[in-house]
DNA sequence: TAACTGTATTAATTTAATTAGTACAGTTAG
DNA sequence: CTAACTGTACTAATTAAATTAATACAGTTA
């Protein structure tokens, strides 16, 4: 289900953590889905279960998912508008990876053009002003 | 000059890097200008010298600064369409930022205004279709 | 020459991630 | 009811990385 670099600096459990959001953002697992029991995802990939746990326990912290004792972890709905904090931190992140591809001499005209396309992969939304 | 977060998970060295890699992004440390010595910015903050070489090599690698024995470290101009690499990694993380904040709820028109404001504020280009 | 620069090296310490092993309580299908 | 599953908790040992410490060397500069 999920690749590991066990080489990189950034510890399995936050890798886990990166990677499932994503499944979860881009609708890959779908809303109140099951994820795999901590001991089988733990045995599929070889590491130990407490790894396993530590990430989902970061999920289920930042929103992503629920656990229920004795169930299993499911994909947490969405709430538009809720998670405030992390919006923050994202129009930061969007400042400062804007600020660096200007640096690095990515017209601005094709920074939009790119954002554009992104948005349109999602809906047919219309995004000419 | 810098103010850094002990407790933070993040290594020393590496909020360092970031810090003064977004000095040089934002013109504030100009091309060529000299940056602290080793042994001055380690006093500064009270750290041990060898973190700041360790901060230094990295964004030396990273083609921010170069550095020459005996003279000091010094801003590296940049040099447009050159780091190519890094261009692709912010791609990517802009792919994911973008998706997040959809996830979130955030309106794709909102997310191109956002982006067409901070592209405004770093001159005064067309920004217009 | 004296005082500055970056750089290198080795050892000790500290901290965090990871593993290992075990245990407990809630859930569920047979 | 029971067996097999679930998440959760806890302690101890190990591993890996960051950081400190203490020197040392060579190039630069006033």
């Amino acid at each position: 289900m999920f690749e590991l670099d066990l080489r990189s600096r950034a510890p399995v459990y936050e890798q886990l953590v990166e990677k499932i959001k994503e499944l979860i953002i881009n609708n890959v697992l779908k809303p109140d889905q099951q994820l795999p029991a901590v001991r089988v995802l733990a045995s599929e990939l070889t590491i130990n279960p407490n790894t396993i746990q530590k990430a989902y326990r970061a999920l289920e912290q930042r929103g992503y998912i629920y656990s229920v004792p004795g169930r299993g972890s499911f994909v947490k709905p969405a709430v538009p508008g809720n998670n405030m904090a992390r919006l923050r931190a994202l129009e930061t992140e969007l400042v400062k990876t804007v600020s660096e591809m200007r640096y690095l001499g990515v017209p601005p005209q094709e920074i939009i053009t790119r954002i554009k396309m992104q948005l349109s992969e999602d809906e047919g939304g219309k995004l000419d002003d």
